[in-house]
DNA sequence: TTGTAAGCGTTATCAC
DNA sequence: GTGATAACGCTTACAA
């Protein structure tokens, strides 16, 4: 063993007195003479051995390592996804290289590029990047986003979660709804959540609006909008659907500006319930998306060893969550 | 090239028709006739050629990943850090290999032996293991709590904080102080808080209290302890300092149920804020925690190639932010 | 400047 | 069941 650098195979091969293909197995789970594999094992700990996983990626082709492409891990969605992603690898013996696009589409082209330099066995993406190229070497799941028809999506069931949302907001007495919503312009999955929505309106002939916002436009217009539609101190609207909670509860600091009160005076649900995974309380009532169930999915995909018969779309079941921003009461 | 797998080198350079030894050259920078080096550029892009890194790391023992082992990524604070440290570590061409431990010392191990048998260049832990076990063979750099002392540990000035936050509270008219802590049982930097908000109240002759909690005891016991000091409707204390802006909130909130006013009443000032690096206007007034310089503090130290004249404790300055809970204007 | 060849630490294939 | 030996894809002396 040179000095300084980590023992190896070989040293503890010549500590244990046996050849180098036995201590191979030993680690490997092959079949060794009981006395042999606890010779092994003894010089591996006198030594402070560790198999090192690059020599082994490099003969095996696998590395156990997951790379995971988010726009960040601010948002409390994204991190509780993060999280969850990691502890779905994690009890599949697999690890999470983790990197951050901050909603750039080149920067994601770079990190999908990298991971598979990387030689991961696999890449789990939540991107923006239209055109984006990945090489049908290294598996990959697309995050809510349709990437092309060999990548699978895994998302909730947007769709159903906008009926949802329009459904509840009907059985609570709302008679004219509206739905706000702000994000990419990117076309994405989530934007079925408008569709379902406005489904269930039309099919209930349920008078209803949309107002639709890019990131880039601020929460300003909601504010004009909302204020424009306040005819004697009453809003002309009863219930509100907003895309994301993290919206809802902007429209509800600006409807108490607007002295308009929640619940009483209108209805409001979201989309996420990204606290009850946090093991809060949800802050507001909300169509709750199955964090951890997605992550699993994502993973299980992605390491599924048979890739011939992928769905390229997999959507997962929602659930409402009371709130108190409805007259439910939490 | 067999078919299937990834082209390598050798392809590369039967392809370019050179040797082999030239097509490694021209991935390092190494000086190459001009006319091969672009052959071999043009024979990489039609074979969509990557190097393989697992290959390299194995020659080189240089692999450019770091490894962060975190307890969460949901708490904000954490969650803040780890996207910090992740932006850090790209821009220094490293890769982050992100592991969480839920506080489970035992996880917090494994997964530090882990990293090391995977070879990664370095680790940042944020760890609750009393007696953790890391080898000094590869790098190690501590967040908030001390290790060993050849272990380096990066944290915010968490006495000065304490002092700061007393001698606000002081200025903006508050006599009776109030300490409030819940958290970990396992010592760490973040316990100087206290030391420096008792330090200054001693020197200054203000009257103060504490309350220090363990995670498992809960929030009820802050509930009882404020009922228990409410007199004819009034809190014995003016002044509040808590460990963090989670708790400053919890607080707030059980004062607002006591009907005790926020600022009026009595003032907050809490420790973190975190929400100031997620582009928010704080949730409180607090002590505000230099996130972005932590996670680059973490890792320079962490690549710093001359390991001889290492600090064993670095403290970074914080500073204050109001944030509505006290009386001096957002 | 270019080509050759010897490893890096594993795993896997064979003879034994 | 055990032990040589040849890859894996790359870097790096060293020779041409």
């Amino acid at each position: 063993m040179k000095r300084g650098s980590a023992p190896t195979m070989k040293d503890v091969a010549r500590e244990a007195g046996v050849a180098l293909g036995t201590v191979s197995k030993v680690f490997n789970n092959g079949s060794v003479g009981e006395e042999y594999r606890q010779r092994v094992l003894e010089a591996a700990k006198r030594l402070g051995y560790q198999v090192n996983s690059y020599a082994r990626g490099l003969k095996t082709n696998r590395t156990y390592a997951v790379a995971v492409v988010l726009p960040n891990i601010i948002n409390p969605f994204f991190s509780v996804l993060a999280q969850n992603l990691c502890q779905a690898l994690t009890k599949r013996g697999y690890r999470m290289f983790l990197s951050i696009t901050d909603f750039d589409p080149e920067a994601e082209q770079r990190y999908i590029h990298m991971a598979q330099q990387n030689q991961v066995d696999g890449i789990i993406g939540l991107t923006y990047n239209p055109d984006l190229q990945v090489a049908d070497k290294v598996p990959f799941v697309s995050f809510d986003r349709y990437v092309s028809p060999d990548v699978p999506c895994v998302a909730s069931d947007n769709f159903g979660g906008g009926q949802l949302a329009a459904k509840k907001l009907v059985e609570l007495g709302c008679k004219r709804l509206l739905f706000l919503r702000i994000g990419s312009t990117v076309a994405g999955e989530s934007d079925k959540r408008r569709d379902g929505f406005e489904a269930f309106c039309r099919g209930m002939g349920v008078e209803h609006d949309t107002l639709y916002l890019r990131d880039s436009d601020g929460y300003g217009p909601f504010r004009d909008f909302l204020q424009a539609h306040i005819h004697q101190g009453r809003l002309d609207y009863d219930g509100i659907f907003c895309c994301t909670d993290v919206l809802t509860l902007e429209i509800q600091k600006m409807l108490s500006e607007l002295e308009v009160h929640v619940p009483q005076d209108v209805q409001l649900i979201g989309f996420d319930g990204t606290a009850i995974h946090m093991g809060r309380e949800p802050d507001c009532s909300t169509i709750v998306q199955p964090i951890p169930l997605l992550a699993e999915t994502c993973v299980d995909i992605l390491l599924k060893e048979d890739k011939s018969d992928l769905p390229s779309l997999i959507c997962l079941p929602v659930s409402y969550a009371p709130g108190g921003t409805t007259r439910d009461g939490a």
